[in-house]
DNA sequence: CGAAGTATTGACTTGTTTCAATGTTAGTGG
DNA sequence: CCACTAACATTGAAACAAGTCAATACTTCG
């Protein structure tokens, strides 16, 4: 049984590697690295908007959302993490927080503080581009949420999402030939990607009766790889991902 | 009469200047880089989806769209950009491009070598940090469009669009009595808004009766900032601008 | 079992798009 | 200097995708 200490840098040198092979000196700095792992309840904002974070946090399990709140109270989902992100990577160089991060599910999260981590980007160039470019990933992806958006109409947009959501976790090995584990309810999709929680509905069933996904209890199958992707104009370039098929079990 | 390396210079060192004092090492650094300079007419596309640029560019003058096309080849933009901008500094740890930039109106552009900014991050952790930070705030102008396309109706939409051009005209200080001068055709901001034409024409006429904007032949002016800011819901922390005040004559 | 959260469905409403025509402006060449 | 052209802006009417409202069912869990 590995300590929490010891998941949290095994799952930080898969993600960088992701990147970029890593040489053993880098592997000493990571795995020198002291994380405070937290364990988090569902629906806990744990990063507020204006904050000053000391530290950035890495998603072990669980899902995490960005989001950000309308003058009337209504809230936006900017981006959905999952394990092996940094969803605030960005609180390493922009001070201050201009939105929330919150846990969708109960959530194992390690924090870091910045101290060490600009120390570590100090020692090692490799380091701090690999750093540096996964802060460039989550823009890409902001990128492809702009575009779907504005772009496709209820249907397409939420098999593009689906899409994303499936190259994502598989990247990480969590996905099986069951699918994988997401707990997003449909209003919460509705909040992703500027629909009702009707219309996440009804092209849930659009998807379904495509026999493009199945869907249920916080679980999803993507039953039609190619077709979803079809369907959705899905393009997983902006991933930019080395490899998608390493699992996150042989990493660790 | 100052060359168009010098400008390019002035123009850099102003830009991270807005990050944190530079010292005095920094502007040498800075100083000593060699810039291409290039006239580009309007509507032209200068770095391509699947490119691997070897270099990054920052705009002297004109705007620059960032954009990305539909199975159907419908155009969305993604970001504009103007003078001071290096929209595709993401290019220098991301090596496949995943989008396009074209230029909207006519615009000189300074290119410089991957090379020689990685050589820059390598000496100084300061211009380092301070290039990350101008690419995480880029991410943070994505989240704020996935906001407002999200979130708000055609009218608050454009006025959102709206103030956070105003707002980062001003920073490099292009705003005068008289407004700024602004390129983007009512088609192209329907581009950026997810709108039709005649939407933004009608949103736009709103923001005129209600004499918040002025609006003609490439040329914008706020008339009421306050109403604008509110109507739009605009909240500018994510611009994080150090100061907002400064022009771009005082510091070349 | 009851309660809370989530999913589903139908009927009606609305903001935005689509289509299509017309007006305006700036630039070009005779 | 004016006719011609292309790009851009404006307007109205009809169509439609998604929203709103509201009722009902399913699931999970204390």
């Amino acid at each position: 049984m590995k300590s929490a200490n010891d998941q949290a840098t095994a799952l930080l040198e898969f993600r960088l590697s992701a990147h970029r092979t890593l040489g053993p000196k880098e592997r000493d700095l990571i795995s020198h690295l002291s994380w405070r792992v937290e364990e988090l309840p569902a629906r806990q904002t744990f990063i507020h908007d204006g904050d000053k974070p000391a530290h950035s946090c890495l998603v072990l399990a669980g899902v995490v959302a960005r989001t950000q709140y309308t003058a009337g109270g209504q809230r936006q989902i900017l981006s959905v993490h999952i394990p092996g992100d940094m969803p605030d990577l960005q609180s390493l160089h922009i001070g201050r927080m201009d939105h929330d991060l919150e846990t969708v599910s109960a959530t194992q999260i390690a924090f870091i503080p910045h101290k060490d981590l600009n120390h570590l980007c100090a020692i090692s160039q490799t380091l701090n581009a690999t750093f540096w470019r996964e802060s460039l990933i989550d823009a890409a992806l902001h990128r492809a949420a702009i575009f779907r958006n504005a772009q496709l109409d209820a249907d397409s947009r939420l098999a593009h999402f689906l899409c994303e959501m499936h190259f994502r976790h598989k990247a990480v090995g969590l996905v099986d030939e069951e699918g994988f584990s997401f707990p997003l309810s449909q209003e919460l999709m509705g909040e992703v990607l500027g629909l009702t929680i009707v219309s996440i509905n009804r092209s849930s069933q659009t998807l379904r009766s495509l026999d493009l996904i199945r869907m249920q209890k916080g679980h999803i199958q993507v039953l039609d790889v190619d077709g979803l992707v079809r369907f959705g104009q899905f393009d997983g370039t902006f991933l930019h991902q080395r490899f998608d098929h390493e699992t996150l079990a042989r990493a660790s």
